[in-house]
DNA sequence: CAATATTCCGGAAACGATTCCAGACTGGCC
DNA sequence: GGCCAGTCTGGAATCGTTTCCGGAATATTG
């Protein structure tokens, strides 16, 4: 069927260990043979089967991404940024989505672990002790939520909060909500956490609105709670869950800005092509994914190390039309 | 390092073979012995490992797909469905973007066709013959696109087409525009074919604006290209290009649909979103992914058959705020 | 020219799993 | 008890590649 290496060192008239050679140590052959064996290789079309090569090896040349929703904007930006720094490394990438069910993640990362090099999980839903069950036997980053024992990449939600959170207070905002994102997300509660922080210092008062899926229906779904409560202000767990608060706002004749100011998080592309657009802070989707995919790559080259680098990376209030005074 | 197949056999006090058996055939050792091996797989924790199977077996469990750009809020829509689906199967999932390069697609395939049971090309950019190249080696199924000797799953553009102008007709339009994607792409093609056929049977005038890149970008960079046209309505290559144009519109002081209509294509989420709501010709997504891997999996199992097969989804007009009256 | 060092190449083993084949054991039956 | 059929199991070969080891050929040196 396929051409394999012994096909390449039939027509070159040497033995397979020499093409091996010839392709992978190139100073390693006579220039002669080399050049043999790469027209032979050419002209079949050979491509090593890095299956059977990563059985020797060790190495497969492939990374396993885990993530909870492709349908969420959030995450294909983040994984087109791994892709290509993955590419640049000639690493190809393994994708699957969990579908936000934090019970088929485990199990999946066991079938997928001996396909792959590491793991970049993008915002893991699992407790941390089932993951933390995988500690020094598969290389992983983890990426947007911080474990113990693992590398990590985050955005620094605190400060991201701290910014919209001045932004508010300065625009005469004195009673804030905030919509809750997944109660298995380390993010949501990141970013509670950071909120909090930030309306305490300002003396502001904070209402928390259940949990909802981080999408557009879960933003709908709560949109008439923002409305009956005494907040002027409502800040959501991502801008998904915002652009539903925006839509249902509207639709019940609701003036945004004027009555209520809405801010997201993440900054997807939807964000500044709504009307009005969306504040929302910004996190550098693009460098969590470039700078996951470095932190692998050492863990991988290290290997023993505990390596538990953690980058936390800055986050950029975007200020756009669905914010004003009280 | 990680457990395998013998580490299992060694605990169980069984051969290798008798290992694989249990756990494969397991009518085909005695419940006694398989319940030993069983339970020593699930207390090593043992996963057997897919890459080495496949060596023999020739098949990897894995099945490729290569598209064009992960950030149109499209090509996530489909991955998602192909990623359900597949995993129905026990398939999983390698990606690849190819950032809308036609130049990268084949070797993409070739470096990992060894890796993968057969591939979906989703709006593959290389041309007809390239891919071509690849009929009867690999099992490849191709979306949004149709390519001889290979089963393809597309859309009905010329009837969503047909609804689009039907639908601007009667509103009084009588000169539209298209704003074409770029030029190596087939749905471009199909689009704007069904469009003329379209245009013509209705009497109607087309200005066709130049290629541009299938983003929001490439739909603000023309914007005034349309307004200078004697065009009152406008339809997109795609809801990206749509949304572009609309915002650029907005920008200008252009009234959406009052003075001119916008149409996009896809119905994207983003499309229900934005203020005034885009019109759009929607597809399936999910649909096209489920029935690409049918396709696949077919495709796999009957090996040599043409298999021709060419499903043709249905479109359907989305209509929202972005068309109105002339 | 002989002895040594160096380069280059082929053979064999290995990676982890599956599958075929043959042998060992069990049970049934006369 | 002996024979046959059937069930169950272990050993060996295999997939495509890499790597180690040893031997042959070449080059270097005295």
């Amino acid at each position: 069927m396929a051409v394999t290496i012994k096909d390449v060192a039939r027509l070159a008239g040497v033995s397979p260990s020499s093409v091996c050679r010839a392709l992978a140590n190139p100073d390693q052959v006579r220039p002669e043979t080399r050049e043999r064996v790469h027209s032979a290789a050419r002209n079949l079309g050979y491509y090593p089967n890095r299956a059977a090569r990563g059985l020797i090896t060790g190495r497969t040349g492939n990374i396993g991404v885990v993530l909870p929703d492709l349908a969420n904007p959030f995450f294909p930006s983040v994984v087109k940024s791994i892709q290509t720094q993955a590419r640049r490394f000639d690493y190809a990438v393994f994708l699957s989505d969990t579908d936000e069910d934090p019970a088929v993640e485990v199990p999946l990362i066991r079938a997928l672990a001996k396909q792959v090099d590491g793991f970049l999980l993008c915002s893991p839903r699992a407790g941390d002790d089932e993951i933390k069950a995988f500690a020094g036997q598969t290389p992983m980053v983890v990426l947007n939520r911080r474990i113990n024992s693992f590398p990590s990449v985050t955005a620094d939600s605190a400060d991201g909060m701290r910014q919209a959170v001045a932004h508010l207070h300065a625009l005469g905002h004195r009673r804030v909500a905030y919509v809750a994102g997944p109660r298995t997300s380390w993010s949501n509660r990141d970013r509670l956490r950071g909120l909090k922080n930030a309306t305490t210092s300002y003396g502001m008062d904070l209402v928390e609105i259940g949990n909802v899926a981080p999408t557009v229906e879960g933003g709908t779904a709560v949109a008439d709670l923002v409305i009956a409560s005494p907040a002027t202000a409502v800040l959501a767990y991502n801008d998904l869950v915002a652009l539903g608060l925006l839509n249902r706002l509207q639709a019940r004749g609701v003036d945004v800005p004027g009555r209520i100011s809405v801010v997201g998080f993440d900054d997807i592309l939807l964000a500044g092509l709504v009307n009005p657009g969306l504040t929302t802070v910004a996190i550098a989707k693009e460098h969590i994914g470039r700078v996951g995919v470095e932190l692998l790559l050492e863990l991988m080259a290290d290997g023993e190390r505990p390596a538990t680098a953690r980058r936390v990376l800055p986050t950029q209030l975007i200020v756009r039309g669905s914010t004003g005074p009280r």
